[in-house]
DNA sequence: AAAGACTTTTCACTGTGTGAAAAGACTGGA
DNA sequence: TCCAGTCTTTTCACACAGTGAAAAGTCTTT
């Protein structure tokens, strides 16, 4: 099998990733001092990086301020185009979207977060931007479904690196609260949230199926919570059902 | 100035990203042995890349078949969030589609190639796919309104990488016809096109201001060749010119 | 003009990254 | 069913790639 983990460490390679985290996770760009600051390493070894990430175009230096580059752009296209559930969404969200007038969003888990793979607006389209390739919490909202299918260590992992696991409108959640709801969602095979990762927005989501939990996704159907009640949303589960499975499906190809 | 090129080569993390490129232009997943062979490693070296690039969600490997993972879309959420070129894009874009009706397209130049940035379509979409993030030539079509702002050793280093400077016409170019071509651009600052990298597209392209020519980006209006015809195209050189001052100013900031 | 902070280069050491080869899985053909 | 060939994974000993401290060179601020 090929999901083997090698120990040998890589670590220059690793430490390269951790740069690229780095400009990630920082919205401005950051000069060499402050890029080393936050990924713990030397400012010789955080300017060889660079330097390399540079040549390659993942990385541009404007003025004194390094932020990623173009080829970032590429390799995401790459990954659309070849990917089997990636090149499935479109058009089973556009169908959500279109039955239901709400948001459709597909998420995919990687590590301990969910990334946005795919969404197609509805009627009130919520849009601060184009979210796709966004990382978002496992333990809020949509991230349930995935978190719910996770092994156990890995959840444990899960609840250790969140510092609180209550929701955004000030819900404190205990860890047991976390795991019971998880089980129900086990039981139930979906999730109808309110008021948990956005202040009034709520959703339903479904699990599609996937060969292991590390690879798991998730569809859902979101909108402004005022506009969309709990029956309403629990009535379109059958429709978001019908579009995980077909996601699924295509995915096995 | 952050531009250096530090000669001290971090083989294996550009190996890494050797990896990655081959993944990257394949459209199908790949077996291990087929990356090993194809980046030019061994095996056990292209397994421990492939071990870490798993492990960070930049690859996936599914049964027997690696492909690229959901963390390249973050990456480029991230350059895209955070790079001022993207941001300002699309307002100007849509602006630029809504008042010629044809497609308006961003590049980047990014080494020796151009990186698709942002796009609108126009009234007739060309689309087979969305095609931010794609990888184009530098000596065909808007590609040559970069070209011709590149250093002379860039250039001499173009030209060798390139097997056939022809056009997909099938008209053949010389490299002195292309470096002729260049110069006319740079005198005119702009450059009109049919049938050179699409067959039956035509377009007309301008530079946008740039510190350097390592991060030159362009401007393009194109649409379908019988349709629009080089007088009406060469009618919007004004306005494409405007858009790219635009885009050049809000770079500066 | 001088101090301070940041970037870049240099250098000698050490532990990381390396590929060959062995061991272990698959796969398909007979 | 077994065997041969191909692919994946592990092991290991060696060499040199990657390392950080410190020096040298910049830019910035007062």
């Amino acid at each position: 099998m090929a999901a083997g983990q090698p120990q040998t460490s890589m670590r220059s390679v690793e430490r390269a990733f951790d740069v690229i985290e780095v400009l990630e996770r920082s919205d401005t760009p950051l000069r060499l001092s402050e890029v080393a600051r936050r990924a713990g390493l030397s400012p010789a070894t955080t300017l060889r990086l660079l330097g390399v990430l540079q040549r390659r175009g993942f990385v541009v230096a404007e003025q004194q301020a390094y932020h990623l580059g173009p080829a970032t752009l590429s390799i995401a296209h790459g990954f659309l185009v070849t990917d089997s559930l990636s090149r499935a969404a479109t058009p089973v969200l556009q169908e959500l979207a279109a039955t239901t007038g709400l948001t459709a969003t597909l998420h995919i888990r990687s590590g301990l977060e969910r990334i946005v793979i795919a969404r197609v607006d509805g009627a009130d389209p919520l849009r601060y931007q184009l979210p796709i390739g966004r990382r978002l919490p496992l333990h809020l909202g949509a991230g349930k479904v995935l978190a719910a299918a996770m092994r156990e260590d890995e959840l444990d992992a899960l609840i250790a690196s969140v510092r609180d696991l209550g929701t955004v409108s000030g819900k404190p959640v205990s860890e047991a609260d976390l795991r019971a709801e998880l089980e129900q969602i086990r039981e139930r095979g979906f999730h109808f949230s309110v008021n948990e990762r956005v202040l009034g927005s709520s959703g339903v989501s479904a699990p599609v199926p996937a060969p292991d939990s590390h690879s798991m996704a998730s569809v859902s159907l979101s909108g402004p919570a005022e506009r969309h009640h709990e029956d309403e949303m629990l009535g379109w589960v059958p429709e978001l059902r019908r579009a995980a499975a077909a996601l699924g499906r295509a995915r096995a190809l």
